[in-house]
RNA sequence: GCCGGAGUAGCUCAGGGGUAGAGCAGCUCACUCGUAAUGAGCAGGUCGGGGGUUCAAAUCCCCCCUCCGGCUCCA
């Protein structure tokens, strides 16, 4: 008895009745056999072991590909689960998911893992890679499973869980097992442990169980695998780099940030170069918000109590908020966390018309949030930090046109910064919303129209919008591909009632407008956090704090590079001049560590000729360079995108 | 907030019961130099803060603060 099955590319392949995955890889090709993973079967992946029917369309997985990884890294963590179990007898195991670029496994051991428990669970975990076990797949019924972990309350409530949601006891279950150690899993997995060709354990944290901090928590151990040793040197040095990168180092190297405990944690302290980064990145945040049809306004930091009661922000979000400030004649104030109810009572501050709408309001909005302490990370997290901030004001029937004209207008901003690469979230209606269905569905459409058109990729997370509205995250990848998000695209039914706003019709009815806050940095703050860690500090020559360094040769060429300087100048360039007592080279060398763009040295040749030596980022270099020449090189190097 | 790790000179780090060390940065002097580190000298720290143990604490113990990695939360 023979089967066909088919492959990829369309072909038919012809196998013995009975024949498994790992048959038809080796059917297909010797190297083929020797990577493949796991098999795709009818588009659903399955262990090598699976037995093939006739008809079957069949695809192999190898450990290079994503998928193949993904089996492997999850293979990896059972062999640590195994590893642990074997060192701490009676340690209790939950769960343990492949994840992007690893795994990870929660236990709960009674204590906390030390560094020197990590080594010994990685080299437990490579006597089992050494012994090959084979990794088996079983099924059973629940009733059966819950017996085998009867002593693992963890697994048991997955297992309840199984049962629940399929609506009745005794559905099955897939284990897995190899010599000894036994899991529940659905699989697939690797044929056996000796596939797990490289593998590093990296961390331990603390986890609550089901992601619920309300219930115990265990202790994740997180690891890498990868499909060879070259893959995993490659990702421990992406880790290098991602560190050599972090913003906080390059805040302090570069001179621009800090954040000194005597202030508080989470607020930064902005040095004379940061300051002029973030003037740069304000200025031009104001200058294209006005010629696209923002108006600018400004609103103090402070409110009354009763302006956040009435916004609900005291009652959804005092969590979140610096507590109360009470003044000597009993009035309680906030300082702000947000800009929106400042916003609105200048909407609300005297009749609006139809006429008016859309009305965007634009603010560079500092506000304040106390955030938890252990969320804080550098100028990606902190407590204060400004929002280029908006909020406008349309009739419903504006909401589709407004939704598009924003989503261009934000990735023409992100790009302007350097950004090639976006990803979008659609968060949709939760369980508990306000306002009306239908009007969520035209809103929630909009935005998916407005993602369509724009030609970005979005997944869609249903039920993951706020209770006032769906909304759009945008994400942009980084150079060296890591995702960060940054615009909030969020549209809102609850404000408008809250403040009873309403405009007049051209019927001189009144309607109550739709509100939508967006912000396109997300946070000044955060954004160059971002920015840094992008372009590793070397920012580009319009966002440079200092564009050129210029390096004198000697100390009787000072007066010189001080006219070069004043050249700069006055082309409204941001030069520097160097008149440390140090050698050329040295010079140089500073100008580069601190990533400035361009360095111009000048010595007796160019005094005499008026050139300067000009050396540009990326290692192009030329002497005696007319000045005017490098003037005009270094105004297209710096300019502005707009 | 929770779990774990860490705080020694501006930065990176060594020292681990017997009155504090290096490199870089800083300052001074010499050198006046053509594209990634010139040399010498000087100065710099109640070892995160408080309490305790001890004849003696940077070192051991307790509490707090800050930072780092996660969890939860989020711009």
């Amino acid at each position: 008895m023979a089967i066909n099955i088919t492959l990829p590319d369309g072909s038919a392949l012809q196998l013995e009745s009975g024949s498994t995955g790992a048959t038809a890889a080796r059917a297909i090709g010797r190297r083929l056999a020797e990577a493949a993973v796991a098999i795709r079967v009818n588009g659903e992946l399955r262990d090598l072991a699976v037995v093939l029917a006739d008809g079957d369309a069949v695809e192999v997985i190898t450990a290079d590909a994503d998928m193949g990884r993904a089996v492997l890294r999850h293979s990896a963590a059972h062999v640590m689960a195994q590893a642990v179990l074997d060192l701490f007898p009676g340690a209790q195991y939950a769960i343990g998911p492949a994840i992007e670029d690893g795994f990870y496994y929660d236990f709960h051991i009674g204590r906390a893992f030390t560094p020197e428990d990590l080594e010994a669970i990685e080299s437990r975990m490579a006597e089992i890679v050494a012994a090959d076990q084979p990794f088996e797949r079983e099924v059973v019924s629940t009733q059966r499973a819950l017996e085998i972990f009867a002593d693992q309350a963890f697994k048991r409530e997955i297992i309840e869980a199984v049962e629940e949601s399929e609506g009745a006891a005794g559905v099955e279950v897939s284990l897995y097992r190899n010599r000894g150690f036994v899991d529940l899993c659905r699989g697939p997995h690797l044929p056996s442990t000796g596939r797990l060709a490289a593998f590093k354990l990296l961390r331990t944290a603390g986890a609550y169980w089901r992601g619920d901090e309300h219930r115990p928590q265990l202790q994740r151990i997180y690891g890498t695998a990868w499909e060879s040793r070259e893959a995993l040197d490659a990702y421990l040095h992406r880790l290098e780099e991602a560190r050599r990168r972090d913003h906080r180092r390059l805040g302090a190297d570069l001179d621009l940030f800090s954040f000194p405990p005597e202030l508080g944690s989470g607020l930064a302290i902005w040095h004379p170069k940061g300051a002029t980064v973030r003037g740069l990145m304000e200025d031009y945040s104001r200058r294209v918000h006005q010629t696209h049809g923002y108006q600018l306004v400004v609103s103090p930091h402070v409110a009354r109590a009763d302006l956040w009661q009435q916004s609900g922000h005291l009652g959804f979000y005092a969590e979140t908020m610096y507590p109360l400030m009470e003044l000597d004649d009993g009035d309680r104030y906030v300082l702000k966390p947000m800009n929106c109810p400042f916003h609105i009572l200048i909407f609300a501050s005297r009749g609006r018309s139809y006429r008016e709408l859309p009305m965007r309001l634009f603010e560079l909005g500092t506000v304040y949030r106390y955030e938890r302490s252990g969320v804080l990370h550098g100028l990606l997290r902190a407590r204060g930090f400004t929002q280029d901030d908006s909020h406008i004001f349309c009739m419903e029937s504006q909401i589709g046109e407004e939704l598009q004209g924003l989503l261009d207008f934000s990735l023409m901003v992100l790009r302007d910064f350097g950004f090639e690469a976006f990803e979008a979230d659609l968060s949709t209606r939760p369980e508990k919303f306000v306002g009306r269905p239908e009007l969520w569905d035209r809103a929630t459409v909009a935005l998916g129209e407005a993602l369509d058109r724009a030609g970005l990729a979005y997944t869609v997370a249903e039920g993951e919008g706020a209770f006032y509205g769906p909304k759009i995250d945008l994400h942009v990848r980084d150079a060296i591909g890591r995702r960060w998000q940054v615009t909030t695209l969020q549209v809102d039914f609850a404000q408008p009632d809250n403040f009873s706003l309403e405009y007049a019709t051209a019927d001189n009815t009144r309607e109550r407008p739709v509100m939508i806050h967006r912000a396109l940095f997300g946070s000044v703050e955060r954004f160059l956090g971002v920015l840094l860690e992008h372009y590793a500090g070397a920012l580009p020559g319009w966002l440079a704090p200092v564009q050129a360094t210029i390096v004198p040769v000697a100390d009787r060429h000072h007066g010189y590079a001080g006219e070069v300087a004043g050249a700069l100048e006055a082309a409204g360039l941001r030069p520097e001049v160097d008149l440390a007592d140090d050698t050329v080279g040295e010079k140089i060398r500073r100008a580069l560590t601190h990533k400035h763009p361009a360095v111009l040295v000048v010595g007796d040749r160019d005094v005499a000729a008026g050139t300067v030596g000009l050396r540009l980022r990326g290692g192009e270099e030329a002497r005696g360079v007319a000045l005017a020449d490098a003037l005009e090189r270094l105004g297209r190097e710096c300019r502005p995108p707009r």
